[in-house]
RNA sequence: GGCGGCAUAGCCAAGCGGUAAGGCAGGGGCCUGCAAAGCCUUUAUCCCCAGUUCGAAUCUGGGUGCCGCCUCCA
């Protein structure tokens, strides 16, 4: 089988080669850390996540990289509101975010570089691209010169001619600096500091480094000039990746990245969920409500990740529907376990049928990542333990065999863990439910049998409801039998 | 205005030329004193039009409607 991609650079699906044979470094474009995590955050962390475990259930070795952003006009801005420094402000966005994903499960980076513990990284590059002609000073500031580089606009496949097109008419009033800059579209790679401001000494003078610059210093220095597979959400496309590539490409004249991959926005009411439009519901508010976070997780797994994701209450209500029928089937063995033990065994005939779960999750996800189509496999394993449970509890015996039951349970256990989905056994809390002993409960179910055969209904009824309020649940089958569970 | 993407049941969503996965919600049935739980079962011809093909949701052309990017943005 072969794991296909669509490469966002060719606009195709091709099948996926690293570079190195059975390993995969990945730079994931992280977050401008000047506040908290909102949902599309949370898509873009929670996508790139289960790629990487995929690569690595895949047999992959995978070298993973997510950046923090700790230097930027909007860092700025946050600090002098709150009369802050802006490594205070980075400091505690960069503490919420680890807190934020801990809980959504998404697996720790190999490597967290930041901009500010780069900055020897985005000197060098800043004058090597000096030093080749693609950058200029103006008034302080150091620019990139976008016409030098000759295939600028490649990866979000525009022509320079477009761009100024659709840049000429707002950069004039909205970018007070932009006459300093030779053509509209150069952007800062260093910009000089202000008074007040947080400054690094370079040979430009004292300033800080642009947007763009960081991703490309920090790719270079933690993982080397050219990498399998740079990753972000959509919006990064253009200006940042475009940036990106500019700055390293000239500076190396090696690829920066053999595939680039983007993920699809999240939507609210149709429309982008963003700051500026004030419609995000950030990850802690969403997780404090409280809902699962396995519940966000299946939400953005049931779509394709580069489509775009509508965020409503319904979904996520549907999502944790869903996620309640995977959770059944992911706790089967914990709560089974011992009573099939008890079972006599049957022949494993279906034993064989594994290897095709397996086989038709991964032909899904080797598709372009297809979890959405890959769940399907999940759910299937769930629904067939829900159903073997179920017939457990209510008739005391499970039409197909405990080996063949415990085999399907750990496939199942196996691909949610894949995908970042997992179900812990609830603690016992061995309180009110545990105040009846199964003497007390078998002595109260024959009263109601007694009852029922008196047909005094209201009595029965009564002990019933009793029992639901203790948490056991009676079952009535034919032939007058009851049988009971503690749910 | 330029560039790109999407349009599949009540809702969400797979599908990549061979006759519509899955999830959620709903319908019907069995069982029951009634319930609950459980079990069984059921629900689309794919935005419109015209082509290509033995055959199209899937390819081509033309519409229509949404969305993203072109400015900070995951």
């Amino acid at each position: 089988m072969t794991l296909t991609l669509y490469n966002t650079l060719t606009r195709r699906t091709e099948p996926f080669e690293p570079i190195e044979p059975g390993k995969v470094r990945i730079y994931c474009c992280g977050i401008t850390v000047y506040d908290y995590c909102h949902l599309g955050h949370a898509r873009t962390c929670l996508v790139w996540d289960v790629v990487r475990r995929y690569l690595q259930w895949r047999g992959y070795e995978v070298w993973y990289v997510q950046n923090f952003t700790d230097i930027d006009d909007k860092i700025l801005n946050r600090a002098q509101q709150e009369g802050a420094s802006t490594e205070e402000i980075s400091e505690r966005f960069i503490q919420a975010y680890f807190e934020d994903m801990e809980r959504l499960h998404v697996k720790k980076a190999d490597a967290y570089p930041r901009a500010t513990h780069t900055l020897n990284g985005i000197k060098r590059l800043v004058a090597e691209l000096e030093q080749f002609g693609y950058a200029y000073p103006a008034n302080g500031d150091i620019y990139y010169a976008v016409r030098q580089f000759r295939s600028y606009g490649k990866l979000s496949q525009r022509k320079l001619e477009d761009l100024r097109a659709g840049a000429s008419g707002r950069v004039e009033d909205s970018e007070p600096e932009a006459p300093k800059k030779k053509d509209p579209l150069d952007f800062a790679l260093w910009k000089s500091s202000k008074p007040g401001e947080p400054a690094w000494d370079s040979p430009w003078g004292a300033g800080r480094p642009g947007w763009h610059i960081e991703c490309s210093a920090m790719v270079r220095e933690v993982l080397g000039d050219t990498i399998d597979l740079h990753v972000g959400g959509g919006d990064l496309m253009f200006p940042h990746h475009e940036n990106e590539i500019a700055q390293s490409e000239a500076a190396t004249g090696k690829p920066l990245a053999h595939y680039w991959m983007h993920n699809g926005m999240v939507k609210v009411g149709g429309e982008k969920m963003s700051k500026s439009l004030g419609n995000f519901t950030t990850v802690r508010d969403l997780l404090d409500k409280p809902i699962d976070p396995m519940v966000i997780r299946l939400n953005v797994l049931q779509t394709h990740y580069r489509k775009p994701l509508d965020f409503t209450d319904e979904g996520l209500e549907a999502a944790a529907n869903g996620w309640n029928t995977l959770k059944e089937g992911l706790l089967f063995g914990y709560q089974y376990r011992e009573q099939l033990k008890q079972q006599s065994a049957v022949s494993n005939q279906q034993s064989i049928s594994i290897t095709n779960y397996l086989r038709r999750f991964a032909e899904a996800v080797d598709d372009d990542f297809n979890f959405a189509g890959g769940l399907a496999v999940l759910f299937e394993l769930a629904k067939e333990l829900r159903r073997e449970g179920n017939l457990l509890v209510h008739q005391g015996k499970t039409e197909t065999s405990p080996e063949v039951l415990e085999k399907q349970w750990q496939t199942l256990v196996e691909l949610a863990q894949v995908l970042g989905l997992q179900a812990q056994p609830e603690e016992e809390t061995g309180e009110a439910r545990q105040h009846l002993s199964d003497e007390e409960v078998e002595s109260l179910v024959l009263s109601r049998a007694e009852a029922r055969k008196a047909k005094n209904y209201a009595e029965s009824d009564r002990i019933r409801d009793q029992l639901q309020e203790l948490g056991i649940t009676l079952i009535d089958q034919p032939g007058g039998l009851t049988r009971w569970y503690r749910n």
